[in-house]
DNA sequence: TGTGTGTGGTAGC
DNA sequence: GATCGCTACCACACACA
């Protein structure tokens, strides 16, 4: 008996020889009957398809020599896989443009294939396109063996398609493609027209309409045929595969489509009424709307303007109709990710996650300050382990450097484009109107270009400018030569960022200048404010000897000063505010060039008639406390006087870990919402162990869109005018484990009812942090998704933290006891004994997804 | 009044 | 051709006991 990749390839070739396209009266071309939209899109596919049979038949004096084939094409390819789709079908060959079921091709085409590919393709037959191209050219088919891609192992060698037996295709992701295909709705399709009831109707989905619930508390609001349920929308990966369709249509038991993988487990989808299924046990996949590494579309004419709009204004039922109705966020979301560009620069694509991170300027940004937190924070208990730390004399003169590379990133990058200098560069993943411009040079400055500014903007403002890419490594590179320069002086260091620090070089001033620091003798300000300078001096030089690139300085008697200073010296200057220039100098400063205050302090301070800061001054501090609360109130009546009291290096230890993406989210349903969340947690824990803590509390962050914001955002793929919620539970014991946390919040994704289609941002948080054993983390087979910066190896959270009770310890250390080092595949032993499912002070949720919380309401712009 | 939770603001390029 | 809107921390408002 044959395989079911066989049955499947099978069915899938015969459907698409037997598919003919005579003209536009097939029934994909009428309008759409109660099938709403699910019909709507399966002949959308048929649409497609026939595209194909009007090349075969237009091609039918070539030799069929791809008769019996169905191929998918993987990744970039020479020749492009337009080039490859058309000699494939114009040769009597199948051609799958997505391959959410793997069984259903009988190759799959590709130039090269990553390490993470390899391990998934390692059964299937891999074949290089210049098998395809060499075949038309000896007009016969070649034998594919020749032109593996993969160096088969055993596992390739059992799918030998000659020898017509398959041992096992089961994916290597247990919730991967497999998955997908299986909870898809082509397959809940299907089993309907096939009268298949492997889900008892009696069983209702979790996201089944609940009667007398408002459609925006439902689950994914989708116009389905009746006989689909409401979470089976189509993925992406659906879209456009009648073949898969038709291959859907031919597996005759349900029972059967479900593989033993290699372990022997049953490779089915995880119970659907499972409140929260603990998927991270096996690695969670992203939904995949196709393959990560290439669209499989591209040669499709991309659709107009008026296309497009006629689409998201289709009448869901698909009925010639005056009533014009806007389809879900879901059905919109579904034919923006048609667009191979779009799915794969976004949730849709299973490498999202890491390839975002990758390229995320503020991610890098983050992620580079906590490591050089960790890393001076251990430098600096090194010293006072090793060194009698001297008590700073109270009332002594103070010296404070802040130094700041001048727009590092494009400092940085113009090093390459040294032509460039003297024009206006910016910093940004590209030339599109939402793309952000990360850095800009003084050239570009000069036309009112800015941080932060989207490139539309920008180019209003100056139409001439030069658009660089980010090259993080160098940025790293360029990094570490400046704090090895920073950390050459004597005094006390404390990172800002990866181009910015602060150093107190107090002692070494006092010194030069000969008294105590606090009287005045003859000269010795003087001398000290040169010390200063000269040491500003000659870390300017030390950066621009090792980078080729200018850092300014701002010295003063505190931190405050010394960032206000750093403004005058900037570009490549430094400059020292001297005691008695200190309340002019801040008088003339807008408030909002103070640390700390921007636009919403900013407009509170105009509104109580303050611009500058001497306007502050005219104020008692009570109206200003009562105007910004008594911290800020405190804060900035200090200020406005010159005072800042923080210390440099007074750095406290890390309190959360958290991982969020706000950019990319377009859900099709919530299978995928939930995927992704659980991803999200994946790499929360990752950082957690990385981190060496774990954390007792979590808190889920969740954007929405607003109700009056449109549905593509003005940036492309952004999250636009969202409402946020934000909810934490408290775990019974802190932990680390990545399902745990994921049931956590996944639960409360659900709790809210939000429908998949308008979420656009995710994130997830640990607080109440406690520290983990280094061995557990070591042990661990954690992969940073990005690179960590190789200063020095992050510092452990010190064994005193505070944020541990007494009670805390003694559990901890207790739960130690019996111990051993833990080996990759087995479970964390903290792990175990931190498992929440016993301790969990929360109730997971059970049955129907509740109401959705009472919760206020925050409209960002 | 103290505590906990949710929200908001800010900083870095 | 697009685009990569993170993350940690602090402070405030409010609810509740």
């Amino acid at each position: 008996m044959g395989s079911r990749l066989e049955k499947n390839s099978d069915a899938v070739r015969k459907r698409i020889q037997g598919h003919a396209f005579d003209d536009e009266e097939g029934e994909e071309y009428e309008g759409s009957t109660f099938g709403g939209f699910s019909d709507y899109m399966r002949r959308k596919k048929l649409k497609l398809q026939n595209l194909d049979a009007d090349l075969r038949a237009q091609t039918s004096q070539n030799p069929q020599i791809f008769r019996g084939i169905v191929a998918h094409v993987n990744g970039y390819t020479q020749p492009s896989l337009a080039d490859l789709h058309k000699l494939i079908v114009s040769h009597g060959g199948g051609f799958l443009q997505y391959l959410d079921g793997k069984t259903a091709v009988t190759h799959v085409i590709a130039s090269q294939l990553t390490p993470k590919k390899k391990v998934e393709f390692a059964k299937y037959r891999i074949v290089k396109p210049a098998w395809i191209v060499d075949s038309v050219k000896a007009g016969k088919l070649l034998p594919w063996n020749d032109y593996r891609v993969v160096d088969e192992g055993v596992k390739q060698k059992v799918l030998g398609f000659e020898n017509g037996s398959v041992v096992s295709q089961a994916s290597t992701q247990r919730r991967g493609y497999r998955d997908q295909t299986e909870t898809s709705w082509y397959t809940s399709q299907m089993r309907h027209e096939n009268g298949d009831t492997e889900e008892p109707p009696e069983a209702p989905p979790p996201f089944a309409p609940e009667p007398g619930k408002p459609r925006e508390m439902q689950s994914p609001v989708i116009p389905a045929s009746p006989a689909v349920e409401a979470d089976d929308f189509p993925g992406v990966s659906s879209i456009g595969e009648a073949d898969l369709l038709a291959a859907m249509e031919d597996v005759p038991d349900a029972d059967a489509s479900f593989d033993e993988d290699d372990d022997g487990e049953l490779m089915r989808p995880p119970p659907r009424l499972d409140p929260v299924p603990a998927r991270s046990q096996s690695k969670p996949v992203l939904p995949p709307v196709q393959s990560a590494d290439v669209p499989p579309i591209t040669q499709r004419r991309p659709l107009t303007p008026e296309e497009y709009n006629a689409m998201l204004w289709q009448d869901a039922g698909g009925q010639p109709s005056a009533q014009k109705k806007p389809l879900t966020a879901e059905e919109h979301n579904a034919i923006l990710l048609q667009n191979p560009h779009m799915a794969k620069s976004s949730t849709a694509n299973p490498d999202f996650i890491n390839q975002y991170y990758r390229e995320s300027r503020l991610h890098h940004l983050s992620t580079w300050k906590a490591d050089l937190k960790a890393q001076l924070q251990a430098r600096a208990q090194e010293k006072s382990s090793t060194q009698r730390t001297r008590s700073k004399a109270p009332g002594a003169r103070r010296y404070v450097l802040h130094i700041d590379f001048d727009s590092f990133f494009a400092a940085v990058s113009l090093r390459q484009n040294p032509h460039l200098v003297d024009k206006p560069v910016v910093i940004a993943h590209g030339s599109g109107p939402g793309s952000e411009i990360a850095s800009c040079n003084y050239p570009a400055r000069k036309f009112g270009v800015k941080n932060g500014m989207w490139m539309k903007t920008a180019l209003e403002l100056c139409s001439e400018l030069n658009v660089l890419p980010y090259d993080f490594k160098a940025y790293e590179e360029a990094s570490r030569h400046f704090y090895d320069s920073i950390l050459a002086v004597e005094g006390v260091v404390q990172s800002i960022s990866i181009d910015e620090a602060l150093i107190d070089v107090s002692e070494q001033c006092i010194k030069a200048g000969g008294s105590d620091g606090k009287g005045i003798s003859e000269g010795s300000i003087y001398r000290e404010q040169e010390k200063a300078k000269q040491i500003a001096s000659s870390i300017r030089d030390a950066v621009r000897d090792k980078t080729g690139c200018e850092v300014s300085v701002g010295i003063g008697n505190n931190i405050l000063l010394a960032k206000v200073a750093l403004r005058k010296a900037k570009p490549a200057g430094q400059h020292l505010i001297k005691p008695e220039e200190v309340l002019a100098f801040l008088g003339e400063l807008e408030v909002t060039d103070l640390p700390g205050v921007a636009w919403s302090i900013g407009k509170k301070l105009e509104e109580i008639g303050v611009k500058y800061v001497k306007d502050i001054r005219e104020l008692n501090k009570e109206r200003l406390i009562s105007a910004l609360g008594p911290k800020t109130g405190q804060k900035l009546w200090d200020y406005s006087r010159g005072i800042d009291k923080q210390e440099v290096g007074e750095q406290v230890i890390r309190k959360s870990v958290s991982a969020e993406i706000n950019w990319g989210i377009r859900f099709i349903n919530q299978q995928q919402a939930e995927d992704f969340v659980q991803c999200l947690c994946d790499e929360l824990s990752k950082r957690l162990l990385e981190n060496l803590v774990k954390g007792k509390q979590m808190t889920m962050k969740i954007m929405r869109k607003a109700a009056d914001a449109g549905m593509d955002p003005p940036k492309n793929l952004g999250h636009g005018k969202c409402d946020t919620f934000n909810k934490s539970v408290v775990l019974g014991v802190a932990t680390t484990d990545k399902a745990v946390i994921g049931k956590e919040a996944i639960s409360i994704l659900r709790s809210y009812g939000f429908s998949p289609g308008e979420l656009r941002g995710l994130g997830v948080q640990m607080q109440k942090l406690e520290p983990l054993k280094p061995m557990a983390a070591s042990t661990s087979t954690v992969e940073s998704s990005q690179r960590r910066l190789q200063f020095k190896k992050p510092a452990a959270v010190p064994a005193t933290t505070p944020l541990k009770t007494t009670t805390e310890t003694e559990e901890f250390k207790s739960s130690h006891k019996k111990t051993r080092p833990k080996l990759a595949d087995e479970p964390d032993p903290i792990e175990e004994i931190a498992n929440p499912k016993k301790e969990r002070t929360v109730r997971l949720m059970e049955g129907p997804i509740p109401l959705p919380l009472e919760t206020s309401v925050k409209h960002r712009p």
